[in-house]
DNA sequence: CGAGTCTGTTGCAGTGTGTGCAACGTCCAT
DNA sequence: ATGGACGTTGCACACACTGCAACAGACTCG
């Protein structure tokens, strides 16, 4: 790989914390000024950084503007987002779409609560791979071989006292996604908050995303929060049939 | 600049067009596809840019999480600042910036009228919602629906006798607002007090902030201080700008 | 079934490109 | 004035990047 351009990426991230002068990103990337001011300057001339007034660097507009245009490509959004909007409309409570995507499941869209007490997320952000129930989905339809190996590089974090602990009982735990084809997280991620999911599957019947509701304890009980997995799942199901293309999202007249 | 980088960043508006394979991105970077190999090899590893099953390359994940986590870092107040402070120093007046948080108006920043006579304010205090000419901006700005539901709850306190008396007086204020796109309050909270704002929006067109200059009818006439609009507009504009990323404060020399 | 042609990938040698250094300019505080 | 902190520039060296050519695998066609 590139050295080069290995150093200017490993700027971004480091931005994103916070805006930074040149000495700080010349000394966190262990290179000197001169070479940081020139990977910065490339990364600004692309517009993927921006030099704010008092002349300390921060990740840029073009950088917005790329993610933007990419989440537009991601069809299965543009399909599920009114789906989303209309469950959340229905219930209340948070919902998610996420993918799966290079050993990493991520938020890709989001409809936030009508209650004020909420769940903090962020679309774009890695999911706990581990507990979170859309992650069980999408990792469940993972060819065999690939969640087996994929299960033992992984980490088991206890958040809870009800996180998932370790491989067998993951591997376990998927089996059970797969065979039942829904998922709940049950405080295993915050103690507080509960979490159910349905897949999107595409024509060949792939899990190609999955769909959630969650809510803290507060606001509803585990219980009442599982009498909506109906609902859920149908609604899943019907983006499931759009995306593969039985159905369309309103006849035409 | 770097060449390296610069080729590397060049992949990715590539990719925003839509998926693309190594020959294709070769051929339009017009280097070796060995290089673009490497190139991508690279990206890839930052998450910048994700392989899809059919081997073409997309945009990847881990740059919406940084355009993400890049968006809520960004600071109004900070960028808004400087350019409150040149407004001031222009036309001597006191100049706010408040935004909207949590059906509360609050001013988040102010710069000092170098008039003897002052208005009071303060930072952190939430605005009279009513009449103060930030709030019906901030305001307007809402959807339809909460707009209304919002309008409904509000007390209507007759500060002066040119106070907002009801709610359909005052939505018929809002949609004004909204339509010219700036907002005054005429002796509406203290008598002896005019003001004027503008709006300042983030890169989907949201009004994010609003500023204002304020003064006392003993210093100014309200006609004077409208003459105050198209520099305010301007300034606000250009703290838009900033804010959504399309400029920069000052390009380097 | 094997020749042909597409892909993506790897090792290598040359050199052009990125690197660190040192010196300079500027700003600010003392 | 004087020192320090910071961003910036020019330069010589070396090394990281480049393009080439050869390889490997998938797929198509006769």
């Amino acid at each position: 790989m590139s050295q080069t351009v290995d150093r200017a990426l490993s700027i971004l991230p480091l931005l994103a914390e916070g805006p930074a002068d040149l000495g700080q990103v010349a000394e966190r990337l262990g290179v000197h000024k001169s070479t940081a001011l020139r990977l910065l300057r490339t990364l600004h001339e692309h517009g993927m950084v921006y030099r704010q007034s008092d002349q300390r660097y921060r990740l840029g507009a073009r950088l917005i503007a790329l993610a933007q245009e990419a989440m537009e490509n991601l069809d299965i959004r543009e399909i599920a987002h009114p789906h989303l909007v209309r469950l959340n409309e229905s219930c209340g409570h948070t919902v998610h779409l996420a993918v799966y995507e290079d050993d990493e499941v991520l938020y890709i869209d989001k409809v936030e609560s009508r209650y004020p007490v909420r769940m903090y997320s962020r679309i774009g952000k890695p999911v706990a791979l581990t507990v979170a129930a859309v992650a069980k989905l999408l990792l469940a339809d993972l060819p065999e071989a690939e969640r087996r190996a994929l299960a033992g590089t992984l980490e088991y974090p206890l958040y809870t006292a009800r996180s998932t602990p370790d491989a067998p009982a993951f591997l376990e735990e998927l089996a059970r996604v797969r065979e039942q084809g829904w998922a709940v997280d049950l405080g295993g991620h915050e103690e507080s908050i509960n979490c159910i999911a349905a897949p999107v599957r595409g024509a060949d019947g792939r899990v190609v995303a999955a769909m959630s509701v969650s809510a803290p304890n507060v606001v509803v009980t585990a219980e009442e929060l599982l009498t909506l997995l109906p609902q859920l799942r149908r609604t899943a199901d019907a983006v499931s049939g759009e995306y593969s293309g039985r159905t369309t999202a309103k006849e035409p007249a």
